[in-house]
RNA sequence: GCCGAAGUGGCGGAAUGGCAGACGCGGCGGUCUCAAAAACCGUUGAGGGGUAACUCUCGUGCCGGUUCGAAUCCGGCCUUCGGCACCA
């Protein structure tokens, strides 16, 4: 019997000794082609808890497969630091952020360890380094050299006692977290990046590998809708703009326009209401105020609005158009304003309704009886009350109201889209300054590259309204301007942790370069990443941001793709007590216990096991014990002495083992861990049955403990490296090439063939794999057992599949 | 409301047009043991018939369709999960 397997001190000895190897140790002047595998790295919460080794398990074998199969692979691993519960933690614990993140790091970084995974911790990143911000800075400035950084006005939740800024988390009902003074809504200064401007090429996927379910949402976010703006001419004593030009996408329903509709936020509002209405309009854009956006947007409020006083004239029918505001029309999207016809717009239906708005109907429903409608009828149908249009199906009417309105200059056709400009200031402490500077002569002015980092100050003073210590700190904010060498003051806002993840993949390439954000040289090896792997979450943050930061810098000449991705692969999430794991929740399954219970190899291959990687599922540890049980199975099995009684066996052990390493290779190509795993188990399973009967010679026995070991090696890597040195073999298993398998190999010479009458299952015959098409007919009519349900029956037809079954159909 | 994914034994799941339930957990029976645990071996979808080897019927959320043949494809519905949600 075999020394006991203990998993205990070989995941300590073997992760020793790669590290004193740098076994793992990447370099960038390989020859073997390179394989770039990333996986989203972890914000630094405390530690990482079993859903986050779901994330990085699978997606280490995968790249441990990759560098059996040859290639020189990159799997690195980093820290995303930066963030508001490091500050949260400042606030309600007095520990300093940079205190909290870094002792975090250091015990997530010792969990990571703990997996054995093939990290090179030389190219780890930590994003709230200034080695590291100081080139997130950096690409700030060039973002605003570029015109795509910019100052404006943004809405947001302000707490006037506080006098803070809030996350829609800290409203609540309205009222602020702290204080419950009534929040108001807030046009502020604020950083945004034009993330607009790539609109129409984020929609577009072409040459990557993505999910489809993410390219439809970010598709979905960007929101591009084709429609025509119209002018409504205006009159109006006191305004000089003569026109209000509001953005739609059913021009074929202008006839039926009953009244217009503008944001309470639209710069036209103050100057069109009428002395008369004044007072209400004010009231009614104070209380809008009070609703956060998303209280605002919900669907279930009810649509409110009030009358300015004001007209426009709809140029079409030369109608006399009143003018409201109502808080359902955004500020944000289009012109601010809609045309509303409530006959055939579900929320224009239901505003006018409440303030009895005629609804006249211009496009016919299929068989409408001239009656007034229902329920507004937004589908296609003919025009009608629309003078010189009548008649037309709206779809057409669409063009032809667009085109007539272009040939008389009273509109033109349009986009619009429903993502906005990337909102990147925070007034917070914990992320990168922003590197700006506000000078009274030269207005706002970058820092320029050799002034970089602009170091976040060290000593704080944290305020409980969570409001940035920055803004208080005298020696922070006072500068000189790098233009005039006058007085000036800093920008104290910090940047989104969002900016900082939107180019570490680069860093990884030449985390230590210093004389710019990455080296060119490397990134131009190792770019665009092969693989990347992590939540859903993301679509439309991390994923969307990085898509446009990487085509933004690509336009600047800085790299020479666009897309950063090439394969893009969600994994599921793990849930406990049928929920997501969180801190706040208390469900949290930490890996730690299993692992020093276990070992980190039955882990691994447990959570592989679980099912298809990207389902993810509920957390059960109950049938972990079994995955203990097979590799303990492996270890004896591998290493007991083997005793031969005759090689009778060898051809069906060399067949399995074929059909086992190309099963496996195919699994592990496409992310299925769980069926390459089940794949394995059942090799190890047959094995078992060759070790008691000793029915294989001694020389096919190795070889196919061999195979074994090396497709075991990705999975169980502390286990089948024992073994390995344990056999003798050369070290290290994981620097072994992946075994091939041969096609021919796998085939048997006689095959099972299926007999079905209608497709019901009623007998299986062994017959050799050459055997024809008649024969086998002939073989299946044949049969003792098929024969009774042939009886004083009509045989109408017989399919055959060839290697498969044969079909008798019979009436 | 809209978009997307998924529904298979007691449980996780396998099979994506051809033997439903691979592999594992759990259960049951056994070996070992004074006994138990561990380990190992056998067995395990439901229902029926047979002393038995065995054998038949039913069965992949529900209803219908296509096909020689459907868990798999199509249409309709139900449920669960994820995303978006007044974008004119």
């Amino acid at each position: 019997m075999a020394e006991k397997y203990d998993s205990k001190t070989l995941d300590k000895k073997w992760q020793q000794k790669w590290a004193d190897d740098k076994l793992y140790e990447v370099k960038d002047n390989d020859p073997r082609p390179k394989w770039y595998a990333l996986t989203m790295f972890p914000y630094t919460s405390g530690d990482l808890h079993i859903g986050h080794w779901y994330n990085y398990v699978p997606a280490d074998v995968s790249a441990r497969y990759k560098r059996m199969r040859g290639f020189n692979v990159l799997h690195p691993m980093g820290f995303d630091a930066f963030g508001l519960p490091a500050e949260n933690a400042a606030i309600k614990r007095g520990i300093h952020p940079n205190t909290w993140t870094m002792q975090n790091i250091d015990n997530m970084r010792r969990q990571l360890k703990s997996i054995g995974g093939i990290y090179d911790w030389n190219r780890e990143v930590i994003t709230c380094l200034p080695e590291y911000y100081k080139w997130t800075q950096w690409f700030f400035t060039k973002l605003f050299e570029h015109d795509l950084a910019y100052h404006g006005k943004a809405p947001v939740n302000w707490c006037p006692k506080c006098q803070v800024v809030l996350a829609n988390e800290q409203v609540e009902n309205g009222k602020c977290w702290r204080c419950e003074s009534e929040v108001v809504r807030r046009d502020l200064e604020q950083w945004l990046l034009r993330i607009t401007r790539y609109a129409d090429e984020l929609m577009v996927h072409e040459g990557i590998d993505w999910p489809e379910r993410i390219k439809i949402m970010q598709r979905n976010w960007v929101g591009k809708s084709y429609g025509t703006e119209i002018s409504f001419a205006l009159d109006h004593p006191g305004v000089t703009e003569k026109e209000i030009r509001i953005f739609t996408t059913r021009p074929d329903t202008v006839y039926g326009v009953t009244f217009m509709a503008l944001a309470p936020e639209h710069p036209l509002v103050a100057r069109l209401t009428t002395p008369e209405h004044k007072a209400e309009v004010e009231a009614y854009i104070a209380r809008c105020r009070q609703f956060t956006e998303i209280e605002r947007l919900s669907t279930e409020k009810e649509k409110d609005g009030v009358f300015t006083g004001a007209y426009c004239i709809n140029r079409l029918n030369g109608k006399k158009v009143p003018i409201w505001i109502a808080d359902y029309v955004l500020s944000s999207y289009g012109t601010g304003g809609v045309m509303a016809v409530p006959a055939h717009d579900e929320r224009d239906f239901a505003f006018a309704k409440k303030y009895n708005i005629p609804i006249p109907v211009v496009i016919s429903p299929p068989d409408w009886d001239g009656k007034e409608l229902e329920v507004a009828y937004i589908e296609p149908g003919k025009m009608v009350n629309s003078a010189q249009f009548n008649g037309l199906p709206s779809e057409k009417g669409i063009e032809a109201v667009s085109i007539y309105l272009e040939e008389k200059g009273w509109g033109k056709r349009t986009v619009s889209y429903k993502i906005r400009d990337w909102l990147i200031s925070r007034q917070r402490y914990w992320g990168p300054p922003i590197p700006m500077i506000h000078c009274p002569k030269c207005g706002i002015v970058a820092v320029p590259e050799k002034d970089l980092p602009v170091m976040l100050p060290e000593t704080a003073d944290f305020r409980p309204t969570g409001e940035s210590p920055l803004k208080y700190n005298e020696k922070f904010i006072n500068t000189t301007c790098p233009r005039c060498g006058g007085p000036a003051k800093r920008e104290t806002d910090t940047l989104d942790g969002f900016m900082c993840s939107c180019w570490y993949f680069l860093r990884y390439c030449s985390p230590h370069y210093d004389k710019a954000a990455f080296d060119p040289k490397a990134v131009k090896h190792w770019l665009p990443v092969d693989i990347y792997t992590g939540g859903a979450e993301h679509a439309v943050m991390h994923l969307l941001y990085t898509r446009f930061f990487i085509k933004a810098i690509r336009d600047m000449g800085l790299v020479d793709f666009g897309e950063p991705f090439t394969k893009l692969f969600n994994q599921g999430i793990i849930i406990a007590d049928h929920q997501k794991m969180s801190k706040s929740k208390g469900n949290v399954v930490n890996p730690d216990v299993y692992v020093s219970d276990l070992g980190a190899d039955t882990v691994r291959a447990y959570l592989m096991f679980l099912g298809p990687w990207d389902q993810g599922g509920e957390w059960d540890d109950s049938g972990i014990s079994g995955m203990s049980r097979w590799l303990n199975r492996v270890w004896n099995l591998a290493l007991d002495e083997y005793s031969s009684k005759g090689s009778g066996g060898d051809e069906e052990l060399v067949r399995l083992t074929h059909q086992t390493i190309k099963k496996v290779t195919e699994d592990v190509e496409r992310l299925h861990f769980n069926t390459m795993v089940a794949a394995l188990m059942e090799f190890s399973n047959y094995l078992g049955k060759v070790k008691e009967s000793g029915s294989a010679s001694v020389k096919e026995w190795k070889t196919s403990v061999k195979a074994l070991l090396l497709m075991l090696a990705p999975t169980a890597p502390h286990l089948a490296e024992e073994i390995w040195q344990k056999l003798g073999y050369a070290y290290s298993i994981h620097n072994q090439r992946w075994p091939d398998w041969d096609e021919s190999l796998t085939k048997t010479e006689e095959i099972t063939l299926v007999i079905q009458v209608n497709g019901k299952l009623r007998e299986r015959v062994t017959v050799p794999a050459s055997i024809s098409a008649e024969e086998a007919k002939k073989l299946a009519a044949d049969q003792d057992k098929v024969k009774p349900f042939l009886e004083g029956k009509q045989v109408v037809n017989i399919i055959y599949v060839p290697g498969k079954l044969v079909n008798i159909v019979v009436k």
